[in-house]
DNA sequence: TATGCACCGTGTAGCAACTACAAGGTCAAG
DNA sequence: CTTGACCTTGTAGTTGCTACACGGTGCATA
C-alpha cells in the first residue's frame, strides 16, 4: 500500500505519516525498487491506533507510552487506566475552564448596552479586572 | 518601571513582555541611559488588557483587532460584540469537543473489566472505531 | 513511443504563542 | 571591590503538524 492510500483510508496527511514515521511513532514502512513506501496492515493498524489516540486528546508523548504498553499483552492494565483517568481529569479542568470563560463572555455580551466605543463595557471590562 | 516589575504586577513574565514588544501588541518602551526600558502606566494598562484578553481566549489577531477598535472611541461597538460573539460561539465548540471526549474516555474506563493488557478494551479500542 | 499528469521522495521552512537559554552589561549593598 | 540580582540582545526550542520546492516514478493516452 502506498502512502496516498493509506492517507486516504486513514483520514490523515501523507506528510503527517511522514512525520509520525520520522518520529518514531510509526515503524518505518518497506521500499519498492522505485524507493516508494510500502505500508503494511501493522502499518495501518498502528497508524489508526495513534489517529484515534490523538482524536482523543493524548499529547505524542502519551501516545507512545500506549503503545510502548500495547505492545505487551502480559502486562496489567493499570498503567493504560493511569493514561486514561490523566487524560480524563485534564479533559475535565478544561471543560471547568471553558465553562468559565464562556460565563464571563456571555456576561460581557450582555453588559454592553452602549453603542459607541469610548461607552462600551467591553473594551472596559478587559482593562479592569482579573479572570476569575 | 522596569521590566521586571511590571511582569510581576501583571503575572507575565519579562520575555512574554519583550515578546510582545517586538511583535507590535505592545507600543516600545522608553530607555533609560544604560539602556533599561522604562515603562509608563500606559503599557501597564495596554499589558493588563493584552493578558485578559489572552486568557479569555483571544488569539494574539484577535486581540490586535481588540486594541485597535479601543483607540476609536466615537466607532460603535458592533465590530467588538462581533469578536466577543465570535469567542464565544468557538468556546461552546471546544466544550462540545470535549464532553464529548469526556463521554469517550469514561467509557473507555468503565469497559474495561480485564486486567492484561491483552484483553484490555481500552487498548482495543483505540484500534478500531473512529472517533463519534 | 512520447508525453502528460498524478503521485512519490527528500529537505527545509513555517505556524502560534510563547519559553529557555547564553553571553554579556548595570547597579546597589556589603 | 566584589557579589548578586537584575537587565539587554540574540538565538533556538517547544507541540504537532502543514506547506512548499525540486526532482524522480508510473501509468494511461495520443
Amino acid at each position: 500500500m502506498r502512502i496516498g492510500e493509506l492517507a486516504k483510508v486513514t483520514g490523515t496527511k501523507a506528510e503527517t505519516i511522514r512525520y509520525y514515521e520520522r518520529e518514531g511513532i510509526l515503524p518505518a514502512a518497506d521500499r519498492t525498487d522505485s524507493n516508494y513506501c510500502d505500508y503494511s496492515g501493522n502499518h495501518l493498524a498502528a497508524l489508526t491506533f495513534v489517529r484515534r489516540a490523538r482524536q482523543l486528546g493524548f499529547s505524542m508523548a502519551q501516545v507512545r507510552e500506549l503503545l510502548a504498553l500495547s505492545h505487551h499483552d502480559d502486562n496489567p492494565c493499570e498503567d493504560v487506566d493511569r493514561l486514561v483517568q490523566q487524560q480524563l481529569a485534564e479533559v475535565e479542568r478544561k471543560i471547568s475552564d471553558l465553562m468559565a470563560l464562556r460565563e464571563e463572555l456571555g456576561r460581557m455580551l450582555r453588559s454592553c448596552q452602549a453603542n459607541k466605543i469610548g461607552e462600551c463595557q467591553i473594551i472596559g471590562s478587559l482593562g479592569r479586572h482579573s479572570v476569575v
